[in-house]
DNA sequence: TGGCTTGCTGTTACCGGTAACTCGCGCAAT
DNA sequence: ATTGCGCGAGTTACCGGTAACAGCAAGCCA
C-alpha cells in the first residue's frame, strides 16, 4: 500500500539506486535529477520504510532510555533533558520504565538492546551485580549509565557523588542541632548505598554514634517512603531529624507523619535529595539536596551519541559527576524567607 | 557479530526456515527437531532481528504515544495504564512529547507512523483542523486518541466530557456563594474549547452575566498559568474565583498568587481540573474535577489493539466517555476535613 | 586517435527474517 | 503392489532499503 523506492522509480524511469541516492543526498547524483526525484517523492508522499533502512544499515536511529519510574518528576526532567539533545541529533525514544525492578529492568534492556542504536539506563541493579552489563558491553552493546550508575562498570555515566549527598543532607540537620538522626535507606541500589555511606560518614566526622535503629529500610517509591514511615510510626519512637533517600520517599514519609499528626519541620526535621518539581510547593516545602536534572540528561545524551558516532574513545570510559547544592526550605525546620528556598553551592 | 538465524541453521544443520518454526512455536515441526534448535538459540545467546522481522512482517510490536506534556504527571499517569495493557500484548512503547505545540505533534506523528503498528494520540490541535489526520486514517494509519480528542474525526478516542467538566468546576464556585467567577482558559485545544464553554453553560445556568473581561487566555502548562496570573495581577482586579481549565495551570496561577501575597481558598477562590498527583499535598491542596487517569489509558490501549489485530469494526469507531468527580479540597475556600479531599461523584 | 579522467547512473548482492510452495518418505488403505 | 495422505523439512522469492562495484558517455590531454 504505502509508496516505495521502486513506485518512484518506474514513475520516473530511473533505478531505485537513483531514487535512494536523491533522497538521501548523496553527491553523486545531478541536481537536475536530484530535483525530479524529489518532486514525485513529494507528489507521490514517500515516506521512507525505516525497518528496511534499519536492517540495510543496521541504524535504527532509536535511543532506549530506561528510567526506574515514571512517576518520579525527577526523570521526567531528566528525559526531557536527554530529548533535548537526541531530537536535533535525529533520534526518537524509546522509553521504557523498570518500576524499581530489577528482573523488568533487564527484560527491558534486553527488548531495547534488539531495535535501537543504544541505550540510556538508569539502572536499579546493585552496585555488586554488573555481570550481565558486563557481557552486554563486551558484546558491543552501546549504553550510558545516568543518575544510578555502577562504578565498576566500564561505561561512560552521568551521576552525582551520592556519598556526598547523603554527608550534605545529613551535615546539615547535624547543623541545625539535632544529635539522633534517623535515615529511611532506600533499596540495594548504587544510589541507596551511597547515600546511607555518606550519612555514617557525616555522623563520624562529627563522633556521633551510628545507631542501627535510626536506620529503617524503604524503597526509593513514594508510596514506599509512606509505607515505611508508617511502620516506623506504629513501632517505636521516631527520631527528631530523617534523612530521607530521596525526595519522593520523604514526600512519602511527611504524608504518613501528617495523617498522626505530626508536621515536618516543626515536629520532626525531615530532608530529602533530587529537588523534584513539586518540593517547593508542599504543604511543608522540602529541603533536599539538588543537582541538574539538565545537566544529567543533556550529558548523558551527548556520551550515547559520541558512542554511537564511534567519536569517543571508548577504552576509556568518561564519567561525568555533578556538582550539587543544598536547598534550604521548610521541612528541615530552618524556615527560609524565599518561597523558593535557599541555595547553598557546595561540593 | 550477533548471531542469527543462518548460524543457528549452520550449527546444527538444518535449513533457516525450520530454525525460524523452531523460533516462532510454528507446529509444522517436530518436538525433537524444536527441542534440539532451542537449545542450541541459547547456547549461542540468539536474539532476533527484530528490524528484519519487522520487514518481512510489516509489524513491528511498537506502539507510539504522543503526550503534550512530560512534566504533567496527569500523562504519566496515563502512559502507566497504557503500559500496563500494551505490555502484556508484547508491544513496547515509544513516547514522545509534544510540548503542546501542533507543529511539532505532526512532525512526531509522521515519524512515528513509520515504524509504530499504532499510535495513541493525546493531540494539541484545535478541534477544526482534522485535515491532516483525516487524510492519514484514510491512508489506513492506526490510531486512537485520548485525553484530548476531535470529535469530527473518525477515530477511537477515549475522553471525558469536557464540557461537563467546566460546568461542574463553574457550578461548584457558583454554589459556594461567587457571582463573578473568572476562567483560565487554556490554548485553541478541544478540552480548552469544552471547558471554556461548559463554564459558560454553567453561568447562563444561573443567570449569571459572562463577563469577557474575566477571561484570560492562557495555556495548559504550569509556566503559562504562572505567566497568565501573574498579567492579570498587574494589569487588573483579579476575580474572587476562578476556574483554571487543568491543573497545571492552576498551580502555575496558585504561585503567581503567592508572589503578591494572596493565598488560594482565603483570598480566591481556585479550582482546576484533572486531579494530577500532588494536587492533595500542595501547601493549598488543589480543588479539582477527576476522572480515572487508569481507565483513560487501559481503554486506549485496548481500543488500539482491537484496531491493529483487526478485532474492531472500523466502519463505526468506538467512543469512550470517562465519569467524572468532584474532588473538594481547600483551594475553593471550602474547607474540606479529610486530607484527600471530599469526593462527589457526578455525571 | 587512443587513453584516461570525471561525473552520473545502473546492476548485483545482501541485510535477516518469513510466506508459500515443493519435495521425499513412511504408512495405511485399496 | 499401487495409491493417497500427512508429516516434517527444504527451496525460493520477497519485504524495502543500501553498499560496492560496474558501465558508459563526455571531455580532456597527449
Amino acid at each position: 500500500m504505502p509508496v516505495t523506492l521502486a513506485d518512484i522509480a518506474r514513475e520516473i524511469g530511473v533505478s531505485k539506486m537513483t531514487v535512494s541516492r536523491a533522497i538521501n543526498n548523496n553527491p553523486l547524483i545531478s541536481s537536475e535529477t536530484r530535483a525530479r526525484v524529489l518532486e514525485v517523492a513529494r507528489r507521490m508522499n514517500y515516506q521512507p520504510n525505516q525497518h528496511a533502512r534499519a536492517l540495510a544499515t543496521n541504524r535504527s536511529y532509536l535511543i532506549g532510555v530506561i528510567v526506574p519510574d515514571l512517576m518520579n518528576l525527577y526523570f521526567a526532567e531528566v528525559m526531557r533533558a536527554i530529548e533535548s539533545i537526541t531530537r536535533p541529533a535525529g533520534f526518537q525514544l524509546l522509553i521504557c520504565s523498570s518500576d524499581e525492578d530489577i528482573t523488568r529492568e533487564l527484560d527491558e534492556v534486553e527488548a531495547l538492546l534488539q531495535r535501537t542504536d543504544g541505550l540510556i539506563i538508569s539502572s536499579v541493579f546493585p552496585p555488586t551485580e554488573t555481570k550481565p552489563y558486563r557481557k552486554m558491553i563486551k558484546d558491543g552493546a552501546k549504553m550510558v549509565l545516568v543518575d544510578r550508575t555502577m562504578k565498576q562498570l566500564s561505561c561512560p555515566a552521568v551521576a552525582t557523588d551520592n556519598v556526598q549527598v547523603g554527608r550534605l543532607a545529613t551535615e546539615h540537620l547535624i547543623r541545625l542541632g539535632h544529635r539522633r538522626i534517623g535515615h529511611l535507606r532506600g533499596d540495594g541500589s548504587s544510589v541507596s548505598a551511597d547515600r546511607f555511606e555518606g550519612y555514617k560518614q557525616a555522623l563520624a566526622k562529627r563522633k556521633l554514634r551510628f545507631e542501627k535503629n535510626l536506620v529503617r529500610e524503604c524503597g526509593l517509591l513514594e508510596s514506599e517512603g509512606y509505607e515505611a514511615m508508617r511502620s516506623w510510626l506504629a513501632e517505636s519512637e521516631v527520631p527528631k531529624a530523617i534523612f530521607a533517600v530521596n525526595d519522593p520517599s520523604a514526600i512519602g514519609a511527611m504524608q504518613a507523619m501528617e495523617e498522626v499528626g505530626l508536621r515536618a519541620g516543626k515536629d520532626v526535621a525531615l530532608v530529602g535529595a533530587g529537588n523534584i518539581h513539586y518540593g517547593a510547593m508542599l504543604r511543608v516545602p522540602l529541603t533536599t539536596i539538588s543537582w541538574s536534572r539538565r545537566d544529567m540528561g543533556q550529558n548523558a545524551a551527548s556520551l550515547l551519541i559520541q558512542l554511537i558516532e564511534g567519536k569517543s574513545d571508548s577504552a576509556k570510559p568518561q564519567h561525568i559527576t555533578l556538582p550539587l547544592e543544598l536547598v534550604i526550605r521548610e521541612s528541615c525546620g530552618a524556615r527560609a524567607k524565599a518561597t523558593s528556598g535557599t541555595r547553598t553551592a557546595a561540593s
